[in-house]
RNA sequence: GGCAAGGUAGCUCAGCCGGUUAGAGCGCAGCACUCAUAAUGCUGAGGUCGGGAGUUCAAGUCUCCCCCUUGCUACCA
């Protein structure tokens, strides 16, 4: 075997500012998943992680719960470390961007970047907030599209015709924080200065770092033209302040990728090694990041630059992945297919997920398919029906000739078949093929399984004296059984576990193919129980369950119920007591010298009330003049400067423009009593 | 709009540089078996390979056009 190879790896750093789902719990798999396959191969492999814990996001999502940004990212990472464990996620370290660690080397990196005269600066002009007092990034600017008036849309594009533009193009854009109007103003921003990387990324695309497809993918941004990248943000903002810069602070972005680097120092600092052995200009040591493919720009072009000019090394490679659909479609709250890690925990086994996700990766970017049926078949027919059940249909009859496998084999040539699948299926986890190292271990688990019926060790043993044959059969069903799993370890670290206690010996990779000969294994016990359809469909109704929740929240904080909390209840007897009826608006007209006035003569059909109504800011006469409306009938005159108010109409909204009045549908007639 | 990836049996997917009757697993139907967590084995029915045009002796595989899905589009994290 070739030298032990020293190895990190990191899956992408979640946002903390909300629970993991199903399409982060992807990447971890498939990260874990290698880094498994390294150790077991005996190499010295690191898997990191961290929470990403900064930016304006997460210092409004604590406002608006109520806490610092310290106390509300020391929840999430809480949450998230406990969903990594669940899910076999068997990182190294665990960190934060907000750490120390994170602070050092970030100011470290800037200071070199700009010591190599990598950083500019210029004033440039943004949308500001007034009232928050806060400079706003375009996602937080919504306003109608210039181009096909759509309304509520984001700064930046427009979901509906697919416009891009600058927010100031917006019409009527307001602040999606305080719903006030932006203003423009000026701020001195700090430039990464990317363009001065061209050449450098050009070659370090190209050069075996990333799968093709993505290489081709940033080409047309080198194509393009490279810009400045904009790494400060004006206080207030959740992160870094920038080293003599006070009240500018480190973009999220720019601190984020440095969070590889402050895990990992994080943690040699706690086990005495040094952090620039792997990342050193100079390292030996391969560095691998895992990332989903939204954010290839910038790891595979602002991170390799950075560390170009803070003269670090750059990663041996970029694995990018797909996106995770559910059945079919892009995970969607509305659709109620958002499936929450912990969703899938309070239900499910994880590893049935880790496996079913082994056989869908692949080295490519294509997204990938949670089909809910089919997740339950292959979980069910793979796992159980067909690997598990090698072990269980044999073990028992090595226990009956007295729990010792034999000496040889009974079959050679499918052995055979084994031994060479071995460095195939290596080879394949190495590439990240995942799918095809599961197809080549199924394959052989249908021959192990065919082989046996074939053999029919149970008709064979009610004959006499061939126990030896059956024993030497079954024994050979063990040791198959016994290199499958430890070909599924990766994938399934705890009936692996599991499968090493019944095999009474520590499976690795290496011995995978050497068969145990007279060597005694325990009783066999169910291994992986089969999959529910009901259990699958808890996680599904749960998903759904906090999609209402979700909305509940999200109306809740900011719409009309939060600023005006329903009144006390009260009994039929006092709603009875207000006599709503049906008037047709008769005539409305202004009343002079009454700034928010209109005086409607309603008609109740027979009787004419006068009403003064302060709805002259949303309505004019001609306007409401014919439409039926409802009011208050019995409600006592009130004597008014313009003259006496015979009841009011009805009318919702915050006032101004925003007022509606009542209209009952057609067929209403004047006088009705509305009940 | 631009760009990228994809569209192959009911489902999920293989099909390398173009080459005989297009494959697998699951599902379905039938048979067998009863050692096994109703597991397993054998047999079979299912596809005009998104649509159209072209190149070629030969196209799922190459070229062009169109349709559909998904993703990205730098001061979104």
């Amino acid at each position: 075997m070739s030298d032990t190879r020293k190895i990190l790896v990191t899956s992408a750093l979640p946002y903390a500012n909300g629970s993991l789902h199903l399409g982060h719990v992807l990447e971890y798999i498939q990260t874990d998943i290698w880094a498994r396959f390294q150790r077991t191969r005996g190499n010295d492999c690191l898997y990191l992680c961290a929470d990403d814990a900064h930016g304006t996001a997460i210092m409004l999502k604590a406002e608006q719960l109520g806490l610092t940004p310290q106390q509300h990212i020391a929840r999430m990472q809480a949450e998230h470390e406990r969903d990594f464990a669940d899910f076999l996620i068997a990182v190294d370290n665990y960190h934060s961007t907000h750490s120390e660690e994170n602070r050092e080397l970030s100011s470290m990196i800037y200071r070199r970047l700009s010591d190599n005269g990598h950083i500019a600066s210029r004033t440039i002009t943004q949308a500001f907030d007034p009232e928050k007092q806060l400079f706003l990034a375009d996602r937080y600017i919504r306003g109608t599209c210039p181009h096909c008036s759509t309304p509520d849309q984001y700064g930046d594009n427009c979901e509906v015709c697919g416009a891009t533009y600058s927010p100031t193009e917006l019409i009527d854009p307001v602040s999606a924080i305080s719903g006030t109007t932006p203003v423009e103003k000026e701020s001195e921003h700090f430039f990464f200065t990317l363009p001065a990387f061209t050449q450098f990324l050009r070659n370090w695309t190209r050069s075996g770092t990333l799968q093709d497809e993505v290489a081709n993918k940033l080409a047309e941004w080198l194509e393009e033209g490279l810009q400045e990248w904009d790494i400060s943000r004006d206080a207030p903002y959740f992160g870094f302040e920038i080293p003599d810069a006070p009240g500018k602070y480190f973009y999220v972005w720019l601190d984020a990728p440095i969070g590889y680097l402050a895990s990992l120092k994080n943690y040699c600092d706690h086990i005495g090694r040094d952090w620039l052995e792997y990342w050193r200009k100079d390292s030996a040591a391969e560095v691998y990041h895992f990332i989903g493919k939204d954010i290839v720009n910038f790891h595979a072009l602002f991170w390799p630059a950075m560390l170009n000019s803070a003269e670090l090394r750059t990663p041996s490679k970029v694995c990018v992945h797909g996106f995770l659909t559910v059945n079919g479609k892009k995970m969607s709250k509305s659709r109620g297919t958002f499936i929450n890690a912990r969703n899938y925990l309070d239900h499910l086994n994880p590893e049935y997920l880790r496996y079913y996700f082994a056989t869908k990766l692949t080295a490519g970017v294509d997204d990938l398919d949670l089909n809910l049926d089919d997740f339950i078949a292959k979980v069910n027919s793979d796992l159980v029906g067909k690997v598990v059940n090698i072990a269980s249909r044999t073990a028992k009859f090595v226990s009956k000739a007295g729990g010792k496998l034999a000496i040889g084999l009974a079959d050679g040539k499918l052995w055979n078949q084994f031994i060479e699948a071995a460095p195939r299926i290596a080879n394949y986890y190495e590439q990240r093929e995942y799918a095809r190292a599961m197809r080549d271990i199924m394959a052989l688990a249908d021959a192990a399984n065919a082989w046996i019926a074939d053999k029919a060790p149970w008709s064979l043993a009610k004959q006499e004296g061939s126990g030896a044959e059956v024993l030497a059969i079954c024994s050979q069903g063990v040791n198959m059984f016994r290199a499958l799993i430890t070909w599924l370890a990766p994938v399934l670290p705890n009936t692996a576990q599991k499968a090493a206690e019944f095999l009474n010996s520590e499976l690795d990779w290496k011995h995978a193919t050497t068969p145990l000969a007279g060597h005694e294994i325990k009783k066999f016990k169910p291994l992986l129980q089969r999959v529910e359809k009901t259990q699958v469909d808890a996680v599904m109704d749960a998903a759904k369950e906090s999609l209402v929740q979700l909305q509940a929240e999200a109306k809740a904080a900011t719409g009309p119920l939060a600023e005006n909390p329903i009144a006390e209840q009260i009994q039929f007897d006092d709603f009875a007591k207000v006599d709503l009826r049906i008037a047709l608006i008769a005539k409305a007209e202004y009343v002079e010298g009454a700034g928010k006035l209109l005086r409607l003569s309603l008609d109740l059909g027979g009787e004419t009330r006068q009403v003064f109504a302060g709805i002259k800011s949303a309505y004019t006469p001609e306007e409401l003049e014919g439409k039926h409306t409802v009011m208050v009938a019995n409600l006592a005159p009130r004597k008014m400067r313009f003259g006496v108010s015979e009841g009011m109409v009805l009318a919702a909204g915050p006032g101004g423009k925003d007022l509606w009045i009542l209209e009952p549908h057609k067929g209403a007639k004047p006088g009705m009593r509305v009940m």
